[in-house]
RNA sequence: GGGGCGAUAGCUCAGCUGGCAGAGCGCCGCACUCGCAUUGCGGAGGUCGAGAGUUCGAGUCUCUUUCGCUCCA
């Protein structure tokens, strides 16, 4: 059976049960900055069990895209751990419970797939009699019924919250597969005879922050179950890379490496790892996540990463991005993200493939010495990791090769102090959850009479406290737009609101007062800066605005990954392979604000958002199914799913100018654009610098760039004519020259204007007149230079000339070897100072005084 | 969000403890050659990312800042 029947199946089985079968949800949750990644089934329901939103149905069921990060460094050397897979499941909100989950389950396995019924075997909380008894009368014998503790069966979504034992279903391998202690059973520590596949979550209390738990009024079923590890065990596969999701993919890189899988343990992991990261890569870039340095972005190149190490492993024919159409013929039937762009994930595959290979060459020029050294120490491998991003492993597989050992636990520990530091660096942010939901009323009004309903302090600030409301005005940070600013006042008092977030479907209000000064059930006014609010509206009508003209002008392929709408700016990305032209930016620009003169009315509507999609709303990732959904449009023109607050005629934007197109990452693009009071800033000054050029370079703004190119061309000729000038000065201006004879070396004085730079130029052409016998000082102005002929360099260092002249003519300076400046010397001594460095020079040239105690010449000074 | 590294000629980079801005490749010209390749000689090409500071003097030291690379959260 092949795991898209399972999948059918599955879906089907509930469906004829009453449920509502719903897609997957993004791999990206929505509006929950807390999880990187759907982890879990669940990911998309978990407003409703924590009950912050009415389910739309009691009973739902999926097969949801999951993506784990936690075992990346795991996953290829074991046959069952993965990063991205399909979690089957079926959900009750409030409906249905135990006594209905776990026997669908066992009729699902036992009846459906028709799994062996002694190979099954249940896990359940040691207090959970009910499941015990619920088992029993399923027809799972008590033996192969096993009570655990806490850290098996039991579940919650975090300190607080919903919270509940679960059930686990195990399947048996066999003996054969025994550590063969007394006690193997599931979960055994030993052995892997026992293989967990399905877990039934019972959500049953709600636990408060002093860890009272408090049996919910609806009781709440979320299953969750691997269909990659059913479709193994259904086939009898003790390996899941031996099934059909992986088994293409497979056989396609070992075609591309020559060596056939199972053929060299070694190899095999390498297999198995590009396998799993392609399914993974793909499917994150499917849903819209981007390499970066950051976030989902480093996690999703962290796995591209491990998989080019492997590939590489495996020979130069080897490329992850070339398993990228094979995830797209496997997944693409459900999955349609991943089929409608396999061009692009390619794409971005194959320029992370290249930036890599930057990485290795530059570690490579870095590590080839050090090897050549014969010891690597653990600084070195980290420095390379760290700061190169060359591949800690890899290091210490071409150290091997060399016979050259790598201290492996060192390394480790630097990189955990280095993970120390940004923990703690971050740690700072505490949440507290409200459990409350707050009513955001501000879409028509700017002000808010209501009540307090939480007050927090703010970790390490004194005067600001987290105040949430019963309704707010406020608009709270989401979907790019910024968060409003205003005020709270109550009882005369007034106080700053200076950040709004989104937390779980409450809203929070961070206000600069000390924690004391509200408590919940105060009553307060809340008003919105309305400027800043008006403000913000035309900078985010006019982004709806941009990404229509964007998409009529490059296609439908330009497609919204991002934007932040401020006050005085907004930036739009989207996907787009190439830098635009001016012209299309101008095509673009023109558009936009034809629309926004033609005066379009805004429209927002409620709709189911299947119903929105099919009117032809632009959809982007965020959106929850089954809800209904606000629709924004502007005329019959720009028609956007949007959460956010805009101006009522898009004439209010006035104009919008975008001021820079660049690239941010491997294949998006950021637009940055200024509307309305901003707009008018940007272009008044725009004005004014071109006015003030116009005025100093006495020419119309049309002419400037000519004008200009005229002057550098000028400035150029005028320089090479001043420097042209400077050297035939020096070389015949012997009118400024004194010269001295030193024992038969030529010591030349030579001053030149004041303002001159390259005094050393003068130097040297002196020194060519002394045939390499001479030193020549050049003084201009304040400042002078040294430069004593190469061939008395070592008697007369330049650097103790220099001092000579010093002592005299004052100021500061020093040298190396036979060049040396200096400045700050006192004009009028000059003469004085080069007497003293004749002086010098016959002392020095002097032969040393015969060892007679007789000699008159001493060597003070 | 925190840390590391980097930014110098069109490209890849060197520039040691502050003291004349360089190399290789590429480009242009000349010579050699029937021609090409090669070789030799010559030449053009630089706001040393930006801004402050220290200093007689900063590509070099300090601070700020922008951008890029990279690791960690």
């Amino acid at each position: 059976m092949t795991s898209a029947d399972i999948r059918q199946r599955f879906l089907n089985f509930f469906k004829e049960r009453d449920h509502k079968v719903l897609p997957s949800s993004s791999l990206i949750p929505f509006g929950d900055p807390t999880t990187l990644f759907t982890i879990a089934g669940m990911v998309q329901f978990k407003p409703y069990f924590l009950g912050q939103a009415k389910p739309p149905y009691p009973r739902t069921t999926t097969c949801q895209k999951v993506f784990r990060s936690v075992d990346i460094d795991i996953v290829g050397h074991d046959g069952h751990h993965l990063t991205f897979f399909e979690m089957l499941g079926n959900f009750s909100f409030g409906d249905y419970f135990k006594e209905k989950a776990i026997p669908y389950a066992w009729e699902f396995l036992t009846n459906e797939l028709n799994l062996e019924k002694e190979r099954l075997w249940a896990g359940i909380h040691n207090d959970d009699d009910e499941s015990f008894e619920i088992w029993k009368k399923t027809g799972v014998p008590p033996e192969r019924i096993r009570r655990f503790g806490d850290e098996y069966n039991f579940w919650a979504a975090g300190p607080t919250g919903p919270c509940g034992p679960d059930s686990e279903i195990h399947y048996d391998w066999g003996e054969q597969y025994s550590c063969g202690r007394p006690d193997c059973g599931p979960n055994c520590e030993h052995c892997d005879r026992f293989l967990e596949v399905w877990n039934l979550v019972f959500i049953t209390w709600n636990r408060d922050q002093s860890g009272v738990r408090t049996p919910l009024p609806k009781k709440g079923i979320d299953t969750g179950m691997s269909l990659e590890r059913l479709t193994s065990v259904v086939n009898q596969k003790r390996s899941l890379f031996d099934t059909d999701p992986f088994e293409p993919l497979i056989q396609h890189f070992a075609e591309e490496a020559g060596k056939p899988y199972g053929s060299n343990p070694e190899t095999d992991v390498s297999y198995r790892v590009l396998a799993d990261h392609a399914r993974g890569t793909a499917m994150l870039l499917a849903d819209g996540v981007v390499p970066a340095n950051d976030g989902r972005g480093y996690v999703l190149r962290r796995v591209i990463r491990r998989a080019m190490v492997h590939a590489r492993r495996l020979g130069p024919a080897v490329h992850l991005s070339s398993g990228v159409p094979i995830v797209a013929r496997l997944l693409g039937s459900v999955y349609a993200e991943v089929r409608n762009q396999v061009d692009r994930i390619a794409d971005v595959v194959r320029s992370e493939e290249e930036r890599f290979g930057v990485a290795l060459r530059q570690g490579l020029e870095r590590l080839q010495p050090l090897l050549e050294r014969g010891t690597l120490n653990p600084q070195d491998v980290f420095y390379l990791h760290d700061t190169l991003g060359f591949p800690i492993e890899l290091t210490a597989e071409l150290a091997k090769e060399r016979g050259i050992e790598v201290d492996l636990e060192a390394v480790a520990a630097l990189m955990q102090t280095q993970r120390d530091r940004s923990r703690t660096a971050t740690s700072s942010f505490t949440a507290p959850l409200a459990g409350r939901a707050s009513r955001f009323v501000g879409y028509d009004r700017l002000e808010a009479d209501t009540a307090v309903t939480d007050v927090f302090p703010v970790a390490g600030e004194a005067e600001l406290a987290d105040v949430f409301l019963e309704e707010t005005p406020f608009y709270a940070e989401r979907g790019g737009q910024t968060a409003d600013s205003g005020w709270l006042s109550w009882n005369g008092t007034q106080a700053r609101v200076i950040d709004v977030q989104p937390q779980g479907e409450a809203i929070r209000q961070r206000v600069e007062i000390r924690p004391d000064e509200l408590k919940p059930g105060d009553r307060v006014h809340a008003a919105v800066d309305q400027a800043r609010r008006q403000a913000i509206a035309r900078h985010h009508s006019a982004t709806h605005l941009l990404h229509r003209a964007l998409r009529d002008v490059l296609g439908e392929a330009a497609v919204q990954a991002g934007s932040s709408v401020q006050p005085d700016y907004a930036t739009f990305d989207f996907r787009f392979p190439r830098a635009l032209t001016p012209e299309e930016i101008d095509r673009v620009s023109a558009l936009q604000n034809e629309k926004i003169r033609a005066d379009l009315v805004r429209r927002v509507e409620e709709l189911p958002l299947d119903q929105a999609i099919a009117t032809g709303a632009v959809a982007l990732f965020d959106e929850k199914y089954g809800e209904r959904v606000r629709v924004v449009s502007f005329g019959d023109w720009a028609r956007e799913l949007c959460g956010g607050t805009h101006v009522e005629r898009s004439g209010e934007i006035g104009v919008a100018l975008i001021s820079s197109d660049r690239s941010i990452g491997a294949g998006v693009r950021r637009i940055e654009m200024h509307a309305g009071a901003a707009a008018e800033r940007a272009i008044r000054n725009d004005e004014r610098v071109l006015r003030e050029l116009g005025d100093a370079l006495r020419a119309a703004p049309p002419e400037l760039p000519a004008r200009v190119a005229a002057l550098q061309a000028e400035v150029k000729r005028l320089e090479k004519d001043a420097a042209n000038l400077r050297q035939r000065l020096a070389a015949g201006g012997s009118a400024q020259l004194e010269e001295a004879d030193v024992n038969g070396v030529r010591l030349m004085l030579q001053r030149v204007d004041p303002d001159e730079k390259d005094l050393l130029v003068f130097a040297d052409q002196a020194l060519n007149r002394a045939n390499g016998n001479g030193v020549a000082i050049v003084i201009g102005g304040r400042n002078f230079a040294v430069k004593v002929a190469s061939p008395l360099a070592e008697r007369l260092p330049a650097n103790d000339l220099i001092q000579a002249f010093r002592q005299v003519a004052g100021g500061k300076g020093g040298g190396r070897g036979p060049v040396g400046q200096g400045g700050g010397i006192d004009p009028n001594r000059i003469d004085d100072a080069f007497k003293s460095v004749q002086d010098y020079v016959r002392k020095q040239l002097k032969p040393p005084p015969r060892p007679s105690p007789a000699s008159g010449e001493g060597g003070n000074q």
